[in-house]
DNA sequence: AAGTGGTCTAGACCACTCG
DNA sequence: GAGTGGTCTAGACCACTTG
C-alpha cells in the first residue's frame, strides 16, 4: 500500500491503478486470505483520492471474487482462488489453449444452407422465414487426440462472405471479432449425457456407445441478439466439465438472504 | 418514470427503489428490449436525485443481465431473457423446486467417519488427520422418479448434531442455515459423462450402462472456506444441464476487448 | 454542439460490529 | 465510542457517439 505512486494524469483510471495494486499484494502473498483489506477511509487517506474512489477499487475486487465485505466489519481476502480455468464463454480453441493444449479443426463439411422454418437452429436464431445460414461441420482435436463433433449455425446476413474469409483449421470466433466485429459475450448451454452414434464413433475414434456428452448452445453479442447456434458431441472419456457456481453480484440491499 | 414516487424515509435505498421501478417497466413491456433506458442525466432529474444515484440503479440492471451500457450512447434493455431457470448454487430440492417438480430423497445411509488424508473429500475440505465427517448417502427424487445417487460429506465440527437435527427428506442446505448459519454461496463443480454401474442402476431402476452424469462438487461458504464434497450420480435420460456462460462483471475500464 | 456514460471530488448521515 | 461499509449529494471534467 505504501509503495505506491498514482498516476493522475495516466488514461488508466484511478480506481484500477488501485485495484490491480491490490491484485498484485493478493497474488504475491502479502495480503492474505481471510486477512482485511485496506479499509476506504485508509486507501482514501494514504493515496489522497476520495472515498468513492477507494470504493470503486474495493468493490471490483469484489465483483472479481478475490474479496467480500462485510457491513462493519471490512473488506477481506477471499480464499477462493480465481486464477483457475473455469468456464467462460470461450471457443473450443481458446478453451483447449488455455489448458496447455494444442487445438485445430479437421473440416468436414461448409455450406450455405436455408434453414426451414420450425427447426430448432432456425427457432434458436429467430431466422426469417427460408433465410440462409452457414453451417460449418468441424472434427475438433487436441493434441492430435479427436475431441469432439462439432456443427455450428451462423446467420449468413451477419457474415456474408465467411467462406471464403475463414480458414476452418482456425478459430471462428476469433475470426468473427476480427473480420465482422462480432463479440460473443453470452452463451446459453445445454449438456446431455449419451452414446457414441456410430457416425460419431468413426469420426472419434472410439467404441460405439461410448459416453458423450451433447451439447446444445446459443451464442449472443451485447444486447442479447443470437448469432450462433451449436449442436457439439464430445468424448465422455476424454472431456470434462468445470463449472463454478454461484458469486451472485449481489446488488440488492438485503445482502442475498433466502 | 412519471408515476413514481421515491419513499425518501423507506429503509430501502432510493437506488432499489429506482431499479424495482425500472425492472418492472422492462418486465412488463413498457420498456421494450434494445431500447435505451431513462439517462442518469434525465433519471436524476426528473426524480431529483443526485446522478450517482441514478447511476447506481442503472449499474444494477446491467449487473443483473438485464441491461448494458455504452459510452456515448446509452444505457439499453438487453433481449435477453433472466427469469429463466439457469444453473445457480443450489440443493437439487431448490432446482427441482424452481423447475416444478416434488422433490425429496430416500436416505440410504449416514455416518461419521474419520477420513484417511489423501482422500478426496480431506483434501477439498481441507481436513486435518483423522478429522471426523459427517457422510450422507441419499437417493434424490423428483415426482416419485429416482433421478441420482448423491453421497454428500460434511466436516463433523461444523455441525456435530446434524444427524440428530437433520430429516434427511428435507433440503440439507436449508437445514444447514437454519440451524448452523452456514450459508453456502459458491460452488466448483466437474461433470463427467459415463455408464451407470450395477449399483447406480439398481437405485435408479434404469439399465446398466446407461449414460449418466458424473458430478464432483466442493461447496464453498463466504470468504471461500470449503464445507462440503460431493459425489453424484444423475440419469442421462431424466436430467439436463442448463448453464448460462459469461456475462462478465467487467469492472475493466477497457471495456474488456480481447 | 448536444447528449451520453466513465471517472472523480469532498463532503454527509446511517446501520452495523466490536471491544 | 471508534471503525467499518452502505447510501447519498451536488457538483466537476472527460471521452465518446450522433446529428
Amino acid at each position: 500500500m505504501d509503495s505506491l505512486n498514482l498516476d493522475r494524469h495516466s488514461v488508466v483510471p484511478l480506481y484500477f491503478q488501485i485495484q490491480q495494486h491490490l491484485l498484485q499484494d493478493i497474488r504475491s502473498g502479502k495480503l492474505q486470505a481471510g486477512k482485511p483489506l485496506p479499509s476506504e477511509e485508509a486507501i482514501s487517506k494514504r493515496l489522497r483520492v476520495s472515498r468513492m474512489t477507494a470504493r470503486q477499487a474495493l468493490k471490483s475486487l469484489c465483483s472479481l471474487g478475490v474479496a467480500y465485505s462485510q457491513r462493519g466489519k471490512g473488506t477481506f481476502v477471499s480464499e477462493i482462488k480465481l486464477e483457475k480455468n473455469f468456464r467462460q464463454v470461450q471457443s473450443f480453441t481458446q478453451e483447449m489453449e488455455a489448458h496447455g493444449s494444442r487445438p485445430h479443426s479437421k473440416l468436414i463439411s461448409s455450406e450455405v444452407v436455408a434453414v426451414p422454418a420450425g427447426e430448432e437452429a432456425a427457432e434458436a436464431l429467430h431466422l426469417a422465414p427460408e433465410e440462409e445460414v452457414i453451417r460449418i461441420r468441424r472434427v475438433r482435436v487436441a493434441d492430435a487426440v479427436p475431441m469432439g463433433v462439432e456443427t455450428t449455425c451462423l446467420p449468413r446476413a451477419l457474415c456474408p462472405d465467411l467462406l471464403d474469409k475463414f480458414d476452418p483449421r482456425l478459430s471462428l470466433y476469433r475470426t468473427l471479432a476480427q473480420i465482422y466485429g462480432i463479440h460473443i459475450v453470452q452463451a446459453d448451454e445445454v449438456v446431455e449425457a449419451g452414446l457414441a452414434d456410430s457416425d460419431e464413433s468413426r469420426l472419434l475414434r472410439i467404441p460405439k456407445k461410448s459416453p458423450v456428452f451433447l451439447f446444445t448452445r446459443t451464442s449472443y453479442i451485447q444486447g442479447g441478439k443470437a448469432v450462433e447456434y451449436v449442436k457439439s458431441t464430445f468424448r465422455g472419456d476424454r472431456y470434462k466439465i468445470t463449472n463454478r457456481l454461484g458469486q451472485f453480484s449481489n446488488d440488492n440491499p438485503s445482502g442475498g438472504e433466502a
